[in-house]
DNA sequence: AAAATAGTGTCTATTAGACAATATGCG
DNA sequence: CGCATATTGTCTAATAGACACTATTTT
């Protein structure tokens, strides 16, 4: 007899909003954990594949329904006693998403980090790898611009990358990376004053999905979390 | 009423061996898939953890009780119908050994990749993946010397990234980057003649486990699986 | 000595990091 | 105009890629 185990999917959902980095998370109201902030989650079905249960989620427990959100299996926790009431196998999977308004009916709200240090469960370690695999992806792939609107300048890219890794960048230096980074940014032909100042292009998302050579984070934030 | 799954835990392990990347496989004997190559694995006990599962599995149904295997999760596949028989959730784990015997009383072999086109459910997929995580953090941290013995040359962890990476590499470069990498290397104080030539230092795993920067594959295998 | 492999050095191209100067909108 | 931000450019340091040379063993 093969032992059989609840599966649930839990989605770490990012974006950047107010300059900080922010996750979607809903506060308990029953316990356990009564009162901390949680996750979106929810069971898989027994017939749906688990990227369709991560979009389900998405859809109906965080509220974004249709939302361009990038999705990708960030990874499993399995950890007899992480669920009080019954062992519980969690597939979690990493969004980042534009600044999008929380979804009331769904009782979600986007916190700053500061925030979440009590959290149910382990959903706290689970949050900090999804920011981790967030913070290293943007040094190799194009993935900063899920953050972004549709149509970006390169500064609003750019502030990504400060609040994601904490760090400020050299304006002009990133500007060069970024824009002669093959495939990274399509030139959009109009251009903006919404930041102020002069003028600024903006750009869509282009086809590269990895940046080559890698855009390294300063070694002061390598350290681990 | 909560839907439960059975669950288990797939074991990609590689090592080079013989100049080849080579994964550690059985042939099954038994329909599904009777006469195909297939991972090791085995169904999570209803108390057990990820790691602790991955470990059992190692040990029990891979044949390498106790070898010095790096074993980190890899991901998780969840199709409903990769099982024909029914579904089932499989944890995969990516193991990376020195060349060590296979059990014969496990029934394992190791096998080239050349030779594993054809495998049971899913298992090349998750090979290849599991593959490709193993080339891409030969770039980024200091695995490489997770596939030598205890003690090995520069010349023997530099061709562990030839094969794993399938290209030539230039040995003074190779030499000049891991050498001067802090913490990758750690001299033993001894030397060997085991590869012909002039002895070579022989070195151990240093404390490091990331390299900055990272040493990148040629562009020409940046090409996706 | 010849062959084989290890290890060091040198030159150059590319890229990152620091920073100056110019451009173009707005109030 | 004066201010704010965008964009281009320049100089320098670090690193990778290409390749020559010397060192130390075995046969």
């Amino acid at each position: 007899m093969t032992p059989r185990i609840p599966v649930s999917v839990d989605l770490v959902v990012l974006t950047v909003r107010f300059a900080e980095l922010c996750a979607l998370v809903w506060r308990r109201d029953r316990p356990p954990y009564a009162g901390r902030w949680a996750l979106s989650g929810g069971f898989i079905h027994l017939d749906e594949d688990l990227p369709a249960a991560a979009a389900r989620v998405l859809a109906e427990r965080a509220g974004l329904p249709g939302a361009p959100v990038h999705l990708e299996q960030l990874r499993t926790y399995g950890y007899p006693d992480r669920d009080p009431r019954q062992r519980v196998l969690s597939v979690a999977y990493l969004g980042l998403a534009p600044d999008l308004p929380a979804s009331t009916e769904a009782h979600m709200s986007w916190r700053p980090l500061t925030e979440l240090s009590e959290m149910a469960f382990d959903h706290r370690r689970i949050m900090l790898d999804g920011i981790e695999r967030a913070r290293s992806k943007l040094e190799y792939t194009s993935l900063g611009a899920a953050f972004c609107p549709p149509a970006f300048t390169v500064a609003e890219l750019r502030r990504v990358y400060e609040i994601v890794w904490g760090r400020t960048l050299d304006p002009r230096n990133f500007h060069r990376k970024v824009t002669k980074a093959e495939g990274f940014l399509m030139p959009t032909g109009h251009s903006t004053t919404r930041d102020g100042g002069r003028p600024a292009m903006l750009y869509r998302r282009g086809p590269a999905e990895l940046l080559r050579p890698p855009m390294m984070r300063p070694a002061k934030d390598v350290v681990r979390l």
